[in-house]
Parts: C-alpha cells; structure tokens; sequence
DNA sequence: CATAAAAGTGAGTACTCACTTACTAAGTTA
DNA sequence: TAACTTAGTAAGTGAGTACTCACTTTTATG
C-alpha cells in the first residue's frame, strides 16, 4: 500500500461518511487527497472499487470483534464485552463506522447480516445462564446496542454513557452505580 | 395539489427511498412520473423542495403518533402502543419511513430528535410504574423499538414479529404466549 | 547501470446533472 | 370575451460526472 493509495482511502472514507457515496465525486476525492484523479482508477479500476475496498476492511474489523467475544469463556464476560463495543470505539474510526451503517440502506451493498454469528454468540450465553428465551433476549440487546452505536456515531459518546452501566445492571453485571 | 404535482412526490418518494436522494436524477423523478422534467422545478423550485416536501409530511405524522400516544391515560397502554408502532406501520408506508432513516444520516437534513416528546412521555410512564430508573428504561425502549423499525424496513415484518410479544411479556403487559 | 514494471499525471472524452427559457393550453375571474 | 394566472412542455444551458489515454517519473531487480 503506497502513501498516495492510503490518502485516497482516508479522503474517499471521509467524504463518503460525512455525504454518502452518491454525493461525492471522484474528482473531490483526489483534491482531498491531493492526488491526481486517474490515480483513483490506476488503483480501484472505478468509484465503486473504492468503495468495496472499504467494505472489506469492515468485514475484517467485524470478525476481530467475533473473534475477541468468542475467547470469552464466562457467558456473562461475553454480554459485558458485547455492551461495551460502542463505547469502546475510538473517535478516529467514526467515520469508518458511520459509513457501514450507511450501507446497510443500500441494496447494492448490505450483505444479509454479517453480525450474525456474534446474535449466535449471545443467545448461546443468555442460554447458558438460563434465560427463558435466550433468542429473543439476544436480539433485544443487539438492537439496543446497534441503536446506541447509531446514536454514538451521530452525536458523539457522552449522551450515552449513561445507558452502559444502565445495560449491565439490567444483566447483572457487577459494576458501580450508575 | 395536482394529479401531475401529487405523481412527481410519489415517484421521488418511491426512488428516494430506494436508491438515496444524491443517487436519483430530477431526470428520472420525471420520466418515472410521466412528466416533464420542467414541472418538477415549477412546482418545488428545485431538487431539494422535493426533499422537503416529503420531509413536511414526516414532520406531521410524527406529531399524529405522539398525540395518539398521550392521550391513553394508562402507563401500561401508552408502553404497550410504543412496542406496536413499527409492527402497526402499513407497508404502504415503508418508503416513507425509509427515506426518514436514511435522512437521519444525512446532516443537512438531520433535525435533533423530533421523537424526544414521545420518549418523555415514554420517562413518564415508566415513572408512574414505580421503575428505578425511568429515563434510561425509556432511553432503551426506545432504542430497540428504533432498530426493530430499522429491521422491519429493511427485511420485512415477519422476521422481527416474535420481538413484539417478546418485549410486551419484559414489560409485564398481559397477552398471549411467545 | 539497464530495463521493465509500477506509480503517478493532466488533459481530454462522452455523457449526465440540476436547472432555465420560451413557449402553449387550459382554466379563472372581471 | 378579454385579461390574467396557472399547469404543463420541449429544447436547451453550462457545469460537473466517471472514466480513459498518452505520457513521465519513480522504484525495484537481475
């Protein structure tokens, strides 16, 4: 990966995230990036290269995830881990985020839920302690942690800090006053 | 409001919601009305009255829905309607909605919560049923009830119907089995 | 060092974009 | 019925679009 392809990623991320894909044009990326338009199409052949490449990262970063809440042994580390991914996003990757859920109103290029092996992973664990309909008590927190990550990622962390400790009481999860 | 008027919102409402304002050309908006691209500009000056158009009519039926809510005198019956909402919502009226969600992305057209009424009114139900935590109880209802809406406007009813009865047996409101 | 491949440029290309203009047809009202 | 407004059209407009191509510069390798 060469210094100028990277710069095109990062500027076409950040456009993309901040307009959506349709609103950005080739042109404004290499001006961001300070780059000559043709050196797009050298690299990702056209616009929507672009933008698959960035969908792979993204299909990475959602297997790390997987794979870091699956070497959890204790089911309640696994539901304490799964609250904590919003909060423990970092700022810088915002954008990167931002743009995935962007996507997913996208027919083109929503990909039937790449997150459900971790809704497996979580129904495994409320089986384990017992719950009377793990499945649904799986889907309920994954929706409340895919709306606060939107929340998050539209209007910063701090509005919703609160609802972390709020989550982990409601689980049972040891931890200070909320 | 015109046959012709009332087609051009249609149409741009139906593509709009399909594809994303960006990605849709007044040209097409036309041709999928049956009209001449100059009415669009005559009757919503430009590509963004459309938009706004369509945004006016969000605006009102946001308010019909609080009002339908504030007016049940029961903390349980105004819960219990919040959990219907998006399973109540006639798939007619699914574009609509789905152009409401991909707006909120969009931060030219993002207005910081319209909603905020119907979740204190939500704080106050929880409230009068003795809940310990009644603002973050209202925050996370309303927080699965907006990814069930997401959900549902992205794959269709079905998938998401045993959540309603799920959430109304966590909330204690008596009806039939999972 | 020679050479070939890869990285990078910038001026073009055909086409699409939102929007305008000049116009006609069909009411509506004085 | 004459004057005026509104609905509607078709053919533009210049700016911007994704993308190409001929070309130069840099980098790696035998």
């Amino acid at each position: 990966m060469t210094d100028k392809k990277q710069r095109i990623l990062d500027s076409a991320l950040k456009l993309f995230a901040q307009e959506g894909y349709s609103a950005v044009s080739t042109n404004r990326i290499a001006q961001d990036a300070s780059v000559s338009e043709g050196l797009i199409f050298k690299h990702f052949d056209n616009k929507e290269g672009l933008l698959l490449a960035l969908k792979e990262k993204a299909e990475l970063r959602i297997h790390e995830i997987y794979a870091y809440l699956s070497e959890k042994k204790n089911p309640i580390h696994v539901i304490e881990s799964f609250i904590d991914i919003p909060f423990t996003i970092d700022p810088s990757e915002y954008d990167f985020w931002r743009l995935q859920f962007m996507l997913k109103w996208d027919n083109r290029y929503y990909m039937p839920d790449k997150m459900d092996n971790i809704k497996n992973l979580l129904t495994e664990s409320f089986h384990e302690l017992n719950y009377e309909f793990p499945r649904e008590e799986a889907e309920a927190l994954d929706h409340m942690i895919e709306s606060i990550s939107i929340g998050i990622l539209r209007d910063g962390m701090d509005r919703h800090k609160k609802q972390r400790n709020f989550l982990k009481k409601k689980y049972k999860i040891s931890i200070a006053s909320i």
